[in-house]
DNA sequence: AACTATTTATAAGA
DNA sequence: TTCTTATAAATAGTT
């Protein structure tokens, strides 16, 4: 018999656990079922045991069914959400398209591979056109943004490089201009490995390496890189 | 106040099947939090109204990752009752292991667009290798397996090539032996474009098309087929 | 949304 | 696990 109110806190007793878990388990279940049929709905319930045992209840189609409209149906409150927040930018744009894809390529598996009897899984030809197509497609974006990404790059340490040309040249004019000299303590390198530059002048490592900073910049950038 | 037993047929003034739906949605939720607490459960229900609104719960992380739970856990199950059943064929390995494959995709996927903020964007170039080299494997395997099919339909072919002809050369002998002959009634078109075959001895075909049936197997298969 | 007469779920005991 | 039963909880119909 039911003594009290239940208390909304974990049941100590294994056993007790245990046997609530089936009992209430059983009536999260007919609840389910029942809503469902006086109201039309369509209900996905995952539950997991403590010991990691899934129970599962698809009142229409399949979970895997259920578990695509969920992702249609968050990801797209999700969208209208954004969209209403942040002005659309395009690489948000992007991100929208390339989930797209994913959602396809997900039906698509999940139509190939999910909804077929274990015994049935052979795909066919066509199937398999369409998403090695897709996949290919896919393969595109992905190289596309990699190479952009990389062009980017190159366009960040071009600017980067500009600069410190720009500077090297005003640094040079400085030397002439000035003639000094100083200690000599060059770039040392550390037991961690990493680098460190002990405080020194320009000068003094013009007069320890004899190459000009200009020269140093094109043994490593290359005469042809249009910073030369 | 309730009168009588609750009809477990869809509550047909709309009012009422809203009214009850919002009633019982809650009072499911209400139970699934209990039962969660309860017995250390961890569920996630989805929830799709008549007209399509998604109500849902996650008693532990998102939605997102029970499913993700879910297809590991359903995937495992799927798996050990296959294996129980039928023993393992090579086929199923492999589509056992294409899911997973897929599961690594959309983990990657997951984390690369879902569960970064929507700002946040950009992947970097180690993850898109990472990904891309996923793809060109998955690629690979989707051409493997045209391939395969696709040498499985050849074989197919060869089979049925080798017993027409083994049945061919058993009739030839046939005509050989007996030399009869009746009327002439052909292959014929039927109005519905299927082709149908009257009753016919095989020696009225040779009459009606002079060409021996082996001249006709290979002017089919080719001489080079293996089967000339 | 709030109220209640009832039905339904369920905790504990067997 | 299943049945029983006292009691708590849910809820249909009403306001």
């Amino acid at each position: 018999m039911v003594r009290g109110k239940v208390q909304l806190r974990r049941v100590e007793n294994p056993v007790h656990r245990q046997v609530t878990f089936c009992k209430r388990r059983a009536g999260l279940l007919k609840k389910a079922r029942e809503l469902s049929v006086l109201c039309d709905a369509d209900i996905g319930i995952m539950i997991f045991s403590a010991h990691g045992k899934l129970y599962e209840l698809a009142t229409k189609g399949t979970m895997e069914s259920l578990i695509k409209r969920y992702k249609m149906s968050s990801e797209e409150s999700q969208n209208h959400v954004s969209a209403a927040v942040n002005p659309p930018q395009d690489s948000e744009r992007e991100i929208f398209r390339l989930k797209q894809e994913i959602n396809v390529l997900q039906n698509s598996l999940g139509h190939l591979f999910g909804e077929g009897s274990p015994g049935h899984g052979q795909m066919n030809l066509d199937e398999l056109y369409i998403l090695e197509r897709h996949l290919e497609i896919w393969m595109d974006h992905i190289r596309t943004m990699k190479t952009q990404i990389m062009l980017q790059e190159i366009e960040s340490l071009k600017n980067k490089g500009g600069i410190l040309k720009a500077t090297n040249e005003f640094l040079q004019e400085k030397i002439v201009e000035q003639n000094g000299l100083n200690d000599v303590a060059p770039m040392m390198v550390q037991p961690n490995g990493h680098f460190e530059m002990s405080p020194i002048t320009v000068a003094d490592y013009m007069n320890a390496y004899p190459l000009t900073i200009q020269d140093q910049f094109n043994n490593f950038w290359g005469p042809e890189t249009g910073f030369s």
